[in-house]
DNA sequence: CACTACATACAAAATCTTTCGTTTTTCCAA
DNA sequence: TTGGAAAAACGAAAGATTTTGTATGTAGTG
């Protein structure tokens, strides 16, 4: 029997939902409905499933409060962050991470004090390392 | 009536059959199959179709040689990967690829000569850049 | 020619994701 | 206490993606 294996990455709607509570730092199926892009119409009970499902899977928690169930994070977003940045570096960038930032600063026009932001931080990062 | 928007993002599947032709340059349906990783094991009519969808969704050409198609990608890699980053900052990264390259240098899986290279590019676009 | 090997075409099964409707539960105010 | 408003639970419809089987076409060979 195939043991299936736990869900590594959000669905498209998942995600939707995560950013929402992300932003409230915990918040009911209402808040987070509440939240969705203006245009967005969902009924509630649509939002109460997925709101299980990311339950189910893991990447939240909950607590009844009276009657109804206040939901927390249990995946931090910046753990998702590195996570989605890994894959794309396997998958599109046959893992060379230099590769991406190349592509990144060919694409957008980063400031200058952008860059030199970025530079620092990887000159702290080099600095601390003892490998 | 309502139009079918274009798709712009490759699914799960298109990815894998692209980056295999992205590889190969161009190739006919087995030439893509064999290139797949060891463990895949996909009937041959299902890589057919899966050339044929890409087709259809504008990603890839073919031209008819003797009996087979000979398939090129359309879309680049390159051009790819920009549209994936966008999106990802976009999603996850509050549309600043700063915080992208932040979070990046933070993994600590990466390594020192991809910490070192990463700045060695920076450090190049810095000298280049005159604003 | 007609046989064979291999290709394409396409409908549809299988699976995963998204959305919703109905039923059941729960709190609270009258 | 009980009736009503709002929430949870859950099955399943609706939709999208992935995989396959069967039918059909075509080039080349004896």
């Amino acid at each position: 029997m195939r043991q299936k294996k736990k869900a590594e990455f959000l669905t498209e709607v998942e995600l939707e939902f995560m950013t929402r509570l992300w932003e409230l730092g915990e918040g009911t199926v209402r808040d987070v409905l509440a939240k969705l892009a203006p245009g967005r119409d969902l009924a509630y009970t649509s939002a109460a499933t997925i709101m299980r499902i990311l339950e189910q899977k893991g990447f939240v928690t909950s607590t009844k409060q009276g009657k109804t169930f206040v939901y927390r994070a249990l995946l931090s977003k910046d753990a998702y962050q590195t996570r989605s940045l890994k894959d794309l570096s396997e998958k599109l960038f046959d893992n060379t991470p230099a590769s991406l930032v190349a592509r990144l600063v060919d694409d957008n026009d980063l400031s200058k004090d952008a860059l030199n932001e970025i530079r620092e931080l990887l000159d702290r990062r080099l600095k601390n390392d003892t490998d």
